[in-house]
DNA sequence: TCTTGGGCACGGTACTACGT
DNA sequence: ACGTAGTACCGTGCCCAAGA
């Protein structure tokens, strides 16, 4: 009631509303602290009892995040028309696919694995399309490949994999196929294999827990540095600056959008655009998601409720020995035949 | 109860690479 | 140069939560 009190003198008083947009500002920043007995234009009575302090800065940061925006603002998430979801980032970071794991299973690897005999090695293209409403589907057959259950024979023919055969018997459940997979799983870039997952870990080793946009700016922007190695180091530090500068981001109300972001592309080589950062329906936004949605699988390690990544306590020798595990199935020939999660 | 916004998912499209 | 195959991106539909 108090805020919908407010909101409604924000509406009309230019001033006061002049004033929660610096205030969204310092509580972005983590830095709101009053001692004054008034705030803004709003007096302060309490009794003797309570802190004053701790009431009227909590207060401040609650104003500074539900009376952000005047009345009717939305987002610009559902206003992005053609072309204007595109990402502006060239990156090295991508997922094993733009899907969560169980439609990889049910909607791309079994339909096509519904084509597959055990006994037969070698499939033409075509006899593994899978189509839905008369449509041919065009990711069933790459996904396999990804998932290291099919691989490339000849031209438009493909040949099961020691996994895929594997699979194929009943020997292993997806899920313990997945986690076996992510931690091998490389793409080649001009620079060498990149291991996302392998990586991310590694990451989150250090970091510990990390929401979208100091993702965007570390792990996502990623490059290569001069031995041939990911630059984790500056990920790793790169995070950790906007976290500490920025420890409620989130809460970043529109007025204060442009200048934070102008703040953050400090941070990076080429800068994000306004879309990639301030709504997360681009392909930024969707790697976060599918990071953590994969991550999940490891779930006696990881954490993931779509605003934050994290690593659950107590578990970084679990991490360690995962990736230590794991360290001698990296090439694409262990990829394609070799279980070593159990 | 009805409406609206936007979080999330995913498959079709647009692109690149390849082969002729 | 052109046609086709292969791949990744991202545009958009679904649907739920929050607001009216």
């Amino acid at each position: 009631a108090l805020f919908n009190l407010i909101q409604a003198l924000r509406d009309h008083d230019k001033e006061l509303a002049e004033w929660i947009d610096g205030i969204n500002q310092a509580a972005v920043r983590g830095k709101i602290k009053t001692t004054k007995t008034e705030i803004g234009k709003i007096k302060i009575i309490i009794p003797d009892e309570l802190d004053y302090e701790d009431f009227a800065s909590s207060l401040m940061i609650k104003i500074a995040e539900v009376n952000k925006n005047p009345t009717g603002t939305t987002g610009i998430g559902s206003k992005l028309g053609k072309t204007e979801r595109k990402g502006s980032f060239t990156r090295i970071f991508k997922t094993l696919c733009d899907y969560t794991l169980d439609v990889l299973e049910n909607n791309l690897v079994n339909p096509t694995f519904e084509k597959i005999h055990p006994a037969v090695k070698i499939y033409q293209k075509d006899a593994l399309e899978v189509e839905k409403d008369g449509k041919i589907n065009h990711n069933n057959i790459s996904h396999c490949v990804r998932l290291g259950l099919l691989r490339k024979a000849e031209k438009r023919s493909y040949e099961l994999t020691g996994l895929g055969h594997l699979y194929k018997v009943g020997g292993i459940d997806f899920g313990t196929l997945i986690k076996n997979q992510l931690l091998t799983y490389a793409q080649a870039t001009d620079n060498g294999l990149f291991y996302p997952y392998r990586l991310s870990l590694e990451f989150l080793l250090k970091v510990r827990e990390i929401s979208f946009i100091p993702f965007a700016y570390s792990l996502f922007s990623i490059q290569f540095n001069d031995n041939g190695t990911p630059d984790i180091e500056t990920a790793v530090s790169v995070a950790q600056a906007i976290i500490q500068e920025y420890p409620s981001i989130a809460i970043t109300s529109e007025t204060n959008k442009a200048e934070i972001l102008t703040e953050l592309n400090e941070h990076h080589p080429t800068g994000f655009n306004y879309n990639d950062i301030w709504t997360d329906r681009t392909t930024t936004g969707n790697q976060f998601r599918y990071l953590g949605r994969h991550l999940q699988v490891y779930d006696d390690i990881i954490e993931f409720d779509f605003k934050t990544l994290k690593i659950k306590s107590d578990s970084d020798q679990k991490i360690l020995d995962l990736l230590d595990k794991s360290k001698d199935a990296v090439d694409r020939k262990s990829y394609e035949e070799k279980i070593w999660i159990v």
